[in-house]
DNA sequence: AACAAAGTTCATGTATACAAAATGCAAATA
DNA sequence: TATTTGCATTTTGTATACATGAACTTTGTT
């Protein structure tokens, strides 16, 4: 079994049944707890030295968001990534990402243009770095920019979500050197479409940003499930 | 305080967690507990007749669906209906819908656009009934058969739970006899381009239905804000 | 050796107990 | 009368105890 790596954030003032949550959800979406591997209630309170109560308080709440599945009378384990399931959360996150650019070209600030500006200059440089961390941290400042100048609380929460989901993967299409100037280049479509107010463009960019990254995360998958069988 | 005709669905076999979840969350959706709304553990578990643990187990669950919100030290409240939140969810559903149109063009299969026409004659004959329960009914049945010939279960599961925010006011735009002729046509349009595959069209009727759904509520939510001031 | 049955162990589902924080009320003082 | 302080009550947060069902192991029989 794993080192227990898994140092809850005490600093924070937060109730226990949260700590828990972060830190549990923080191991499925690095892939430290492993689809199937079930969550033993026990266990974990050992582990993180906690009682049941907050895990199963975490559960209930990760049960929510579709990262662990209950089985009746036997508990929770890892919720299952397929081919399906990814594709589908991608095919919604890219109608709600499209959905973003276009709200943004009415709704995004002077300010707000010149942070998207900086956050693909900011990017461009990163990917120089070569380190796959700090070029994905730039991926995520640019979009959180659009998807914050939208203004909408629910669609924040909701593309964070699927965004989530896909954390394990987020680094299968920036380690391809290859697609850094692709990469460039759509932001950079992104960033002017939003800066000339044209909603249809936005979008279109948008979708073909997530297009690509689909490709790319599809193609990371087939490798992994071809190589160990089905 | 109100009488607790809450009956909980005992017959079916579920973790009392479970029930209690589905108990509070209709309560709260059919507006029996009001926003603002005070969620105390230990009355709500004499009310149900069960103990605070699944009563707390059931509220992190509402806690993530945004229907309750959460004070440190205080527990839980109904979470504030505003006209800023249900627009921003019915700008979300307003997308998804949209989504869910094209999709069913592409997915939908023959016995699917059957009972899709099914259902559009089935709600016209609804409308002729006059009550708006049976309207509503076949105007959800409807809705369900695009949403399911999508065949994505993320996209049918947030599309739902968009759709329960709306609840409340679901009868809103249904009570409105004047409107009822609007609404027929609109499923008509829906169901015409989705028999077409006539994606782009299928998604223009669904934005249309949304919004003219969007102006029924706006006008209902300032009447009742009008008239209780602020 | 293989299979079946029974008992034991283990994990979940639920209830309860205990501690700490917050709220409300009352009394005392200015 | 207004305000503040302190005590009592309430309620959450957490831990633990108990019961039921499931899985595994062991033992006995063929």
């Amino acid at each position: 079994m794993a080192k227990d790596n898994w140092q809850m954030n005490m600093d924070e003032f937060l109730p226990l049944r949260d700590v828990v949550f972060n830190t549990l959800r923080k191991a499925i979406l690095t892939g430290e707890l492993k689809p199937g591997e079930r969550l033993m209630e026990i266990h974990l309170a050992n582990r993180l030295g906690v009682s049941r109560t907050p895990i199963r308080e975490a559960i209930r709440k990760l049960e929510l968001e579709g990262l662990v599945i209950m089985i009746p009378r036997r508990g929770a384990e890892v919720a299952q990534i397929t081919e399906k399931s990814l594709k589908d959360v991608l095919e919604v996150r890219r109608a709600l990402d499209a959905l973003c650019a276009e709200l943004a070209c009415d709704r995004i600030s002077e300010e707000g243009i010149n942070e998207l500006k900086g956050a693909c200059a900011e990017f461009e440089r990163a990917t120089k770095s070569k380190d796959a961390t700090v070029i994905a941290r730039a991926d995520v400042a640019l979009h959180d920019i659009i998807v914050a100048a939208t203004g909408n609380q629910r669609l924040v929460q909701l593309v964070n979500n699927l965004a989530e989901q896909m954390y394990r993967y987020r680094f299968v299409y920036i380690k391809d050197k290859s697609r850094h100037e692709q990469l460039i280049e759509e932001h950079r479509m992104i960033y002017e479409s939003i800066r000339k107010k044209d909603k249809g463009a936005a979008a279109e960019a948008a979708k073909l940003h997530i297009d690509n990254q689909e490709k790319s995360v599809m193609e990371q998958i087939r490798l992994e499930n071809g190589s160990r069988g089905k």
